[in-house]
DNA sequence: TGTACACTTTACACAGTGTCAAGTATTGAG
DNA sequence: CTCAATACTTGACACTGTGTAAAGTGTACA
């Protein structure tokens, strides 16, 4: 075999981790992983040395593939604070259903395993630097909310718009995702910016 | 031994889960339990037949002692809408810290124990319950907020003042626990109630 | 005195992760 | 054409934690 073969591999692996995080009732063992893919479970290991890190190598290669980077820096086209808040909360919002399932296996193991740890505060250090950009187009405008510093409408917006919350509203409540869409926006227009 | 002695036996198991529940640090395996409580494993097991189960109870047993229910009830003597949400932010985000590890361990296992997930569902039914009169009063009085249904402002309520993002603000983002209360008394202001 | 009860001790079945070593098949370099 | 490296398979096993089973110990109280 060549050494395409390995890479190749590689790629069926995730794509059948990726299929079966998306597939909240089917387990993900290695050995499903293994099995979804037509290899053998050691095959796996050859590649991820764990389970917590074939995940979170999911979770990247899921981010990469939808290309989440080059669609979050489209927020910042929008000039005015407000527009970019509209743009971030339709872009990561409509983002959140693509990796949910990932993400919600990955804070599943997330406290026995150091890695998934590692995996889940890259990706909220990451949204939380976005968060923070359009925090600081608001307040340059001076519309942020009276009595609310740079640092708080900043965490404030990241939890609005955590994927814990869009699990509460559309998986729990059976809110739509258009209107989870307009809830969020309008309940951080209300709370972030000057009335 | 007496027959109080089970019933002691099974209290220091309680006492002893609650306490490593509270140790987010410590691992809480049935021998871990077991030790803490000084008796043997399988004693854990006379009492309580799964893990689940014991963290279910365990919950149960928080909320009893804590009395949640007694302290929900107090939100309801406020006549206004305005000052329930208030009474209630305060009441049930002051509880929260209280019973958080015990809700985050009983998530963590919720994928995998049906049980674990009924008495989520249970506690998260409860708490809709209480967001769902707070919306009522709100709405006799004609002040909830333009395009907004009952319903909708339910939801978002529970989701607003949901552990997850208790969590992620006081905990991963390090905001205080006063600053928590105010910052979501103010969002629900904003959100909920007519301008 | 003896018996029911609460608990201990020891042993084991089982699932899932991760490791190890030997075997097979393909491919490309000499 | 040969052979060695590469990529994977096969089968076995160690380890951890849950849950079960069975025999043993000690104590209360009828």
């Amino acid at each position: 075999m060549s050494r395409k073969s390995s890479e190749e591999t590689r790629k069926r692996i995730l794509d059948a981790a990726w299929k079966l995080l998306n597939s909240p009732d089917e387990p993900m063992r290695m050995a499903d992983v293994a099995a979804a893919a037509g290899v053998s479970r050691q095959a796996v290991y050859l590649h991820f040395p764990s389970r917590a890190e074939l995940l979170v190598t999911t979770t990247r290669y899921i981010d990469e593939v939808e290309d989440v980077g080059g669609k979050l820096a489209t927020v910042f086209a929008a000039d005015t604070g407000r527009e970019q808040l509209e743009s971030f909360v339709g872009v990561w919002g409509n983002y959140i259903p693509v990796v949910y399932g990932g993400a919600k296996r990955l804070l599943d193991i997330r406290a026995e395993d150091p890695d998934a740890e590692t995996a889940w505060q890259d990706r909220m250090t990451g949204l939380l630097a976005i968060c923070k950009r359009v925090v600081d187009t608001i307040a340059a405008e001076d519309q942020l909310a009276d009595g609310l510093s740079k640092r708080e409408a900043t965490d404030l917006l990241w939890a609005t718009v955590s994927i814990g919350k869009w699990e509460l509203l559309t998986i729990e409540r059976k809110v739509t995702q258009k209107r989870y869409l307009e809830l969020t926006l309008q309940t951080l227009v209300r709370t972030l910016l000057a009335a």
